[in-house]
DNA sequence: CTGAAACGGGACCAATCCGGTCCCAATTGG
DNA sequence: CCAATTGGGACCGGATTGGTCCCGTTTCAG
């Protein structure tokens, strides 16, 4: 159906999440806060720390921050950071597999078009664009009903200059 | 690891196969000039016949052919007629299934955008396109070796006015 | 009229992938 | 030392996918 993972798509939650926040906190926090289970959160965002998109503090009073400002995290990096290089094929150029036909498909080489349009349309959206801007109301399916008081925004008053 | 459906995948290696040939061909055929096994040519293709975009001919000497010309088909519509429509995340728009958080998780709305931008990334390329040029030496991966004789054009000399 | 050739619509299965949870070691501040 | 956190997996059940096969239907050739 030409999904992204779900852990992915949680992973762009979190990080939108954590963008707001502007400050280290720790998983368990981020977990109340966006409504995604502790054990999934604690999953995420070890890949995230291995993609170097967020800080990690160990320790009690550790947890997460974002390792740099959130105008520079695209979409590509996100997706990349849990599902590794964007190939829609395997023989496009930055594949880490092979395909056998690879040698005498003709569309061998088109792919590679096709890939890099989608990966630059993913460059294209950082994480910051989207943080700013509480989604257009044009682009909303639903009315925005809270049904269970999750994701109250991060402290709204102690929150300190929102953003990095 | 973000890889469209190797079904799809060879949807769109058969139609490429398809368009160059530019006449009523069998399954059977198509699978010998493309190195594709007969029973997945088959399932593929009766997909693309579901979606509209090839024309089937039953009994002896039928076959398949472009529904409509190459220059019309988009890499988007190949890959819908395989896996429909394209959703990214189940809060998309024109996703069949919804996600429980859509109400108020801040992400929901901004992922139309994403969609829409890789959706317009794969519309931006055609069948057409591909079939014309015989990728572009930058783009091949491999100096081209066919390792089994498969994949030899389909009959030049008789393939008639190739392309619709 | 008969039969071969071709498509249509599935059922079916093994293998893989995915999501989700859990456990324990390592680190750090109090 | 103790409590709070992250790090790095193992683990498992369910869903998805790739691939094959079977049988009915349609159509043309002869
Ligand atoms: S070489 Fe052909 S079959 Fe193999 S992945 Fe590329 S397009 Fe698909
Ligand atoms: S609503 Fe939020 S969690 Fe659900 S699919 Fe959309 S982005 Fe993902």
């Amino acid at each position: 159906m030409f999904r992204i993972n779900k852990l992915t798509d949680y992973a762009v939650v979190l990080l939108l999440d954590m963008a707001r926040a502007g400050q280290v906190r720790a998983a368990h926090q981020i977990a109340a806060d966006t409504g995604v289970p502790v054990p999934t959160v604690a999953k995420v965002m070890k890949a995230l720390v291995r993609a170097g998109l967020v800080r990690s503090t160990r320790g009690s009073s550790g947890g997460y921050v974002l390792a740099r400002p959130a105008e520079s995290i695209a979409v590509a990096d996100m997706i990349e950071a849990l599902e590794g290089p964007i190939a829609l094929t395997a023989c496009v150029l930055d594949a880490d597999d092979t395909c056998e036909r690879e040698g005498f498909c003709p569309m061998s080489g088109h792919w590679n078009r096709v890939n890099t349009a989608v990966r630059k349309a993913l460059t294209g959206i950082t994480l910051a664009e989207m943080a700013a801007r509480p989604a257009p109301a044009s682009w909303r399916a639903q009315p925005a009903t809270d049904p269970g008081g999750v994701f109250r925004r991060p402290a709204p008053a102690d929150s300190g200059p929102a953003l990095a």
